[in-house]
RNA sequence: GGUGAGGUGGGUGAGUGGCUCAAACCAGUAGUUUGCUAAACUGCCGUACGGGUUAAACUGUACCGAGGGUUCGAAUCCCUCCCUCACCGCCA
């Protein structure tokens, strides 16, 4: 969320980057701003009249010493007075203080200089295109084809087990989707990022800390017996590793990459490309969190896109990269880059990665600050990304190294699947 | 799940109602001293929101796991919850 002190000093530009998020109740920031006026005018009432009654507790203190009974009760008689001023000023205080905090968190962040105009998809930049395009023998088909012929993923016995969207991998499947997780994995542990495996399970403190809470509840599975949530991606449970904590500047950055299970509910979206492997409700991600200086956070983000672009040159996809434009950006995001390859079978492109900046959005909730140079304290920057998304990446795969004789893998995946072909 | 012991600043740890605006030590930091390494000594060393100031200085309030309560006054007493540790039970 943003700072009550930053949107005071620039109440403007916070209503124009907003704009370009299409963000509606721009009516908020000039709300906030009385909200702020009126608490901060609250507290000093407060603090002054609490101060009096500090005073004149200690001054009881040292007449009971001596002895002074009649000043005593006198003096108590005064506290009492004053405290029946501090009791309707501290209702105001809580009132206002929950009306300013229930606003702010209403806020996204502002979007960088750096993002497009735009409302929906269509309207995001192309960046970049990679990879080669392949060709498709005259009857290669879709993945989902290809799972039921090589027997890599049951859905019909997901569906038995759990409910639709909860894939069976088997076999070939399963050790494809663990050779890819571990490629991924020791791919970004030689870029330096230290490996985590995080609970799949956070309160909601951790939900709220990175962006999911108060807004996404529906998204989430909620274990209502102990208050937990499912999470939707690692990045809860790996930022929140820092929640509260005053950082040492010279620790910076934190780089931090785990293997989780995803799990979405797609209350809403669900019935859209849905088949097969395109959109389930659990999958499983590699993850990438990173903690860094402010003055080093959109150098870092181009990092960590030419990190994802580069692991997805090494298992041979056509690939392309996005800049979303304001109206498609997440609610926490600054600057968002999406990667997409391209599923040859269903002539379609597949989100696999979300590289995003969050800048201070996600500190200023979780508390992730550092002493800079000056020994003044700062909020850090969040980034993350997904190095990547398994089920598409898989999809497209099958499709489009399919051949007569099988599916080919790419040759950096052969040590790990202990072979070259799926047959 | 049961019983017991705990949760205090970056760390260790004292503090059972006012002399604690939390002791001491360690770490950190600035300085002094001494040929170097290093040691000794001295000062500084929490966060948030305010007031104040050009900026400081200075200053108010809150915070001892979280939230309530008792009291003129709570780290300290009471209640609820969370967490940690130990043992027991159950279990992969």
């Amino acid at each position: 969320m943003l700072q009550v002190s930053f949107i005071r000093n620039n109440s403007e530009l916070v209503k124009q980057r907003l704009a370009v998020k299409n963000f509606k109740d721009i009516h908020l920031v000039d709300e906030i701003l009385v909200c702020d006026d009126e608490r901060k005018k609250l507290q000093l009432e407060f603090d002054i009249t609490q101060a009096k009654v500090n005073v004149a507790s200690k001054e009881i203190g040292t007449l009971i010493a001596k002895g002074e009974k009649d000043k005593v009760e006198i003096a108590k008689q005064q506290v009492a007075g004053l405290k029946e001023t501090l009791q309707p000023i501290s209702e105001k205080l809580a009132v206002i203080e929950k009306l300013l905090n229930e606003s702010l968190v209403k806020l996204p962040n502002l979007p960088s200089e750096l993002v497009p105009k735009g409302t929906t998809p269509t309207d995001n930049i192309i960046v970049k295109e990679g990879g080669d395009i392949c060709k498709l023998y005259s009857s290669a088909v879709p993945h989902w084809d290809l799972i039921k012929k090589y027997d890599l993923v049951d859905f019909e016995t997901g569906a038995k087990i759990t409910g639709s969207g909860f894939a069976l991998y088997k076999g070939k499947g399963a050790k494809l989707q663990r050779a890819l997780i571990q490629y991924f994995l020791d791919y970004n542990i030689n870029a330096g990022y230290t490996e985590y495996l995080p609970p799949f399970m956070v309160n909601e403190a951790s939900a709220y800390g990175t962006g999911q809470l108060p807004d996404k509840e529906g998204q989430m599975y909620f274990m209502p017996a102990d208050n937990f949530y499912m999470i939707p991606t690692a990045e809860v449970p790996l930022t929140n590793i820092y929640r509260d904590e005053i950082l040492k500047e010279e620790s910076l950055p934190i780089k931090m990459t785990a293997y989780t299970p995803c799990f979405r509910r797609e209350a809403g979206s669900f019935g859209k490309d849905v088949r097969g492997l395109n959109r389930v409700h659990q999958f499983d991600k590699v993850e990438l969190v990173q903690i860094v200086h402010p003055d080093k956070s959109y150098t870092v983000l181009d990092e960590m896109v030419e990190h994802v672009e580069q692991l997805l040159k090494s298992v041979n996809l056509r690939y392309r990269i996005l800049k979303l434009c304001g109206g498609d950006m997440s609610f926490a995001s600054a600057l968002t880059y999406d990667f997409e390859v391209y599923s040859a079978a269903q002539e379609k492109w597949l989100e696999v990665s979300s590289v995003s900046n969050f800048e201070t959005f996600q500190t200023n909730r979780m508390k992730i600050r550092f002493k800079n140079e000056n020994g003044k304290m700062q909020l850090a920057h969040t980034l993350n990304g997904s190095s990547l998304a398994l089920p598409r990446i898989m999809a497209c795969l099958l499709e489009n190294n399919q051949s007569p004789n099988g599916i080919a893998l790419p040759e950096i995946l052969h040590p790990y699947f202990g072979s070259n072909i799926i047959s």
